[in-house]
DNA sequence: AGATTTGTATTATTCATATAGTACAATACT
DNA sequence: AGTATTGTACTATATGAATAATACAAATCT
């Protein structure tokens, strides 16, 4: 797994054993920076050759992830320059989010109950880790 | 994404937009069915022909996920007979367990903030899954 | 103006995944 | 005994992912 620091904005974490290709991880983890506000529009993201170093992959892995999220107007790039944040907000529909929202709450659940961790001890791990995301 | 109901002892699920192999899906929802006691040790898999049909993947798929499942002794398989949950429990380590427990809910969190939940409205959406999963 | 940084584009190679098809042998059933 | 079911094994093909290397052009910096 590999981690980077970019002065606490993005953080990226590649899971080798997970099996989603690189580039998803990438574009998932930068959208949901962005979603999570932790990403403002206009700022800027790492270079490509910067950040493959970081994560310790070739450059045309981040090139591939940064061409997707251009495509579909979340970032914005220029040559020379580097690549931004979209003005353009992520348009969600909300039937869209709800939808994600329960989808994520049953894998979730899913993942605790094979875990063994009872229903009601659930609030209380999240609890635990308020301040740690 | 294809759904197979066998009994109601073991839905799979696959998923092709998660970018994970299918192969390792099954892997991991036959794992965890185990894991939450909703498959028994003795319990018959479906044979890889008709999980096949149900998944509408090829046979040889699932011959891979069912062949690295009793590599790692979770499952038994019989020519002529069938693929058998192990007598043998997945032991897993107790620090493997809670780095796995950690993890999952790190990346609940992560996503639920990425859908702009927020922390306190968590524990009424997962009460609200009570006895959907 | 020149150098550096940045993203883009291309070709080539390797490995992983999934499919398709076929055949074989062991077990179970009739 | 014969048939059906089951898992195993193999070959072949196609696609996707990731890497490696190189070169180019635009923007920025000195």
């Amino acid at each position: 797994m590999n981690n980077t620091n970019l002065g606490k904005k993005l953080v990226i974490q590649l899971d080798g054993s997970s099996g989603v290709p690189f580039y998803r991880q990438i574009i998932q983890q930068i959208e949901q920076a962005i979603l999570a506000k932790r990403l403002l529009p206009g700022d800027k993201l790492p270079t490509i050759r910067s950040l493959a170093i970081e994560l310790k992959i070739n450059p045309n892995t981040i090139a591939k992830a940064y061409n997707e999220l251009e495509i579909r107007g979340i970032v914005v790039t220029q040559v020379g320059s580097g690549t931004y944040v979209s003005d353009q907000e992520i348009d969600m529909a909300e039937n869209e989010r709800q939808e994600k929202i329960e989808q994520s709450v049953v894998r979730f659940l899913r993942e605790m109950e094979a875990l063994g961790v009872k229903r009601s001890d659930i609030p209380k791990l999240i609890e635990a880790f308020k301040e740690e995301t």
